[in-house]
DNA sequence: TACATACAC
DNA sequence: AATGGTGTATGTA
């Protein structure tokens, strides 16, 4: 580009500063990754990513938050001018409360596995611990420490971990291996603690408290060790962990003599307070990327820093977040551990990422096999849910979720379907051409499978038994971690389904009089054909029609074209449920409405013509 | 309730 | 050329 804007390179290198650090991932701090050159690192990465659509989208972020941090530091000026010794009065008598509150009677360990996924592989091909190796493809999921010192991380792309380390060894994932080790380590746990709470698959929080009253001549650390060593001899793997008198703390000390180390954070105040003097707050869980940025803009670095601004937080932050800073700062957290399966869970959904995808019949087919995948998931579980929400990506990596509170609870593909697709709907219409990445649906509002029709059910949610929703995770423990299958899989199984769902648009013709954006118009009328299956006057002549007239991607109507019109019937349809009586097979759709709403959205949507043949 | 963002692992 | 999937919490409107 010869017309640079910036005739200094230089500049930009100065403002990419933070996208930088960013880039670095966020594992930096917490994968005990001292002693790499990060400098050097952070070169490679940024100058391998440059210029993709992933880096283009991080840079667009990473300027949003300069801005954000603009607002707060502009906030924090204003705040400086004022009389501040009330708030300094109110914190500091907020902070004695929580200082009243502190429990230091209890022994939380926190028990991490090295590297886990890559220490199982490392058993069954030891040749592996000698050279830097990674299991995931596209993006890895863990690698060996030897990896790690060429800077390679869990999360990084695989191709920027190639560049940084030319001779790094890919292995796919082998999830039941790691679920069968993850059992063996936790056998041993048990014995410590049957109550310990399993966080994922490689790591776990034990009270032992108890475990040391019983064994009165072993000490946190000699416990610890016992553990740790008592995994080695039956799992074979190295663990990490952390002692101290509550999770939090544990959770950062597990990190601190990574791998296969210990750390006890001594149970008093003080020793408490040293600590979280120096520690920087990105070690903390809850500060990752964007947080650290915004505290470190106000001159918060590490927990000590949080003292001389204190009187800041509540007004600079939420509530909440005032709140978490000044536990952080103290060194408070939760002093009880127990087992996962009494949580009630909240959500349950699935995604799965692509190549480019667009036009009408692929989104529907992807959206059609992310329904029977839901509906796999929601049968295992035993549950249905009552809010229905789509998640896309776009190929820019913007991401964008609709959802839609419907007034039952629902379970099958079919309906899974029939409830996301004029959320799709609505999506194409909003962006034209929709070129997705991404899709994800996720079901919330969870009712027990089991338990009686749809709402009925709330009314004795509270009436005694087990709660609804309230699941054991049995083989949920095969989920385990993260990151499942791979892409090509995906892709192949999309490319499967898309002929399938092909076959089933087919009926529904679609001529077009602008090969450009055939695939959009197309989409909006087969979501309209397949949704308003019934629908009347859903048809155009084949021509086009000499006064331009555009259908309802919802419910199918021909409508002027106009935009202001057009626009605020389809916000119409979007917003009541024309839909679910479209596909019951009511009559038709209802009238458009007669009020005229204000709708600032979606001005800037092209016009175009569809033609809906008419339906055999 | 709807939507976005941040985060963990 | 190329950067994941599942679930939670929280803020805002």
């Amino acid at each position: 580009m010869a017309s640079n804007s910036n005739p200094d390179p230089n500049s930009t290198e100065e403002a990419h500063k933070s996208l930088r650090h960013s880039l670095l991932g966020p594992s930096l701090l917490k994968a005990g990754q001292d002693r790499v050159n990060q400098q050097k690192v952070g070169e490679i990465i940024y100058n391998a990513s440059k210029g993709s659509k992933f880096f283009k989208h991080e840079e667009r972020r990473d300027e949003q938050l300069t801005k954000r941090i603009e607002g707060i530091l502009k906030r924090k000026k204003e705040l400086e001018a004022l009389d501040l010794s009330v708030y300094v009065k109110k914190v500091d008598e907020q902070i004695a409360a929580l200082e009243a509150s502190r429990d230091l009677s209890q022994t939380i360990v926190h028990v991490d596995c090295d590297a886990f996924y890559a220490s199982v592989e490392e058993l069954d091909r030891p040749e592996l611990k000698e050279v830097p190796m990674a299991v995931g493809g596209g993006v890895l999921t863990t690698c060996n420490y030897k990896a790690r010192e060429f800077g390679v991380r869990s999360g990084m792309a695989g191709y920027i971990a190639k560049q940084l380390c030319p001779h790094l060894i890919f292995l796919p994932l082998n999830f039941e291996k790691y679920g069968q080790k993850a059992e063996e380590v936790r056998e041993v746990l048990a014995k410590y603690d049957p109550r310990y709470e399993a966080g994922s698959c490689d790591e776990a929080f034990l009270n032992i408290t108890k475990y040391l009253e019983e064994h009165p001549e072993m000490t946190p650390d000699t416990a610890t060790e016992q553990i740790r060593a008592e995994v080695f001899a039956h799992a074979k793997i190295t663990v990490s962990a952390g002692i101290a008198p509550n999770a939090r703390l544990a959770k950062i000390a597990s990190n601190q003599n990574k791998p296969n180390g210990q750390f006890r954070i001594q149970p008093t105040v003080d020793a408490v307070r040293t600590f979280m003097s120096t520690l920087p707050v990105r070690k903390v869980n809850g500060v990752g990327r964007v947080f650290e940025r915004e505290l470190q803009a106000i001159g918060i670095n590490t927990w000590g820093d949080v003292h001389p601004l204190r009187h800041l937080l509540q007004p600079l932050f939420s509530e909440k977040l005032a709140s978490f800073l000044l536990n952080c700062h103290l060194g408070l957290g939760r002093t009880h551990v127990h087992p996962v399966d009494e949580y009630e869970r909240k959500s349950i959904g699935t995604e799965s990422t692509f190549s480019d995808l667009r036009g009408p019949d692929p989104l529907r087919a992807k959206l059609r096999s992310t329904a029977v995948e839901l509906e796999k998931d929601l049968a295992n579980a035993e549950l249905k849910g009552r809010t229905v929400n789509l998640k896309v990506k776009l190929h820019t990596y913007e991401v964008y979720t609709r959802q839609k509170a419907l007034g039952r609870a629902i379970c099958t593909a079919e309906e899974l379907y029939n409830a996301a697709l004029p959320l799709l709907a609505g999506l194409e219409v909003e962006f034209r051409p929709l070129r997705l990445r991404l899709m994800g649906l996720r079901m919330t509002q969870l009712v027990d499978a089991n338990r009686g029709p749809g709402r009925l059910e709330e009314l004795f949610k509270n009436a005694g038994t087990a709660g609804a929703g309230k699941r054991k995770r049995e083989r949920d423990d095969e989920g385990w971690e993260v990151w499942p299958e791979e892409e090509f899989t995906q892709m192949k199984a999309a490319s499967g389904e898309q002929e399938e769902d092909i076959l089933l648009l087919s009926q529904h013709e679609v001529v077009d009089s602008d090969e450009e954006e055939g695939e959009e118009t197309s989409a909006a009328a087969a979501a309209a054909a397949e949704v308003a299956v019934n629908s009347k006057n859903a048809n155009a002549p084949e021509q086009a029609p000499e006064e331009e007239r555009w259908p309802c991607p919802i419910c199918t109507r021909m409508l002027p074209a106009e935009d202001a019109l057009f626009n605020e019937h389809v916000d119409f349809c979007l917003s009541r449920e024309t839909i679910k009586e479209a596909v019951k097979g009511s009559s038709g759709p209802p009238d458009p409405p007669e009020k005229v709403q204000q709708h600032q959205q979606q001005e800037k949507r092209p016009r175009k013509i569809y033609h809906i043949p008419l339906m055999p």
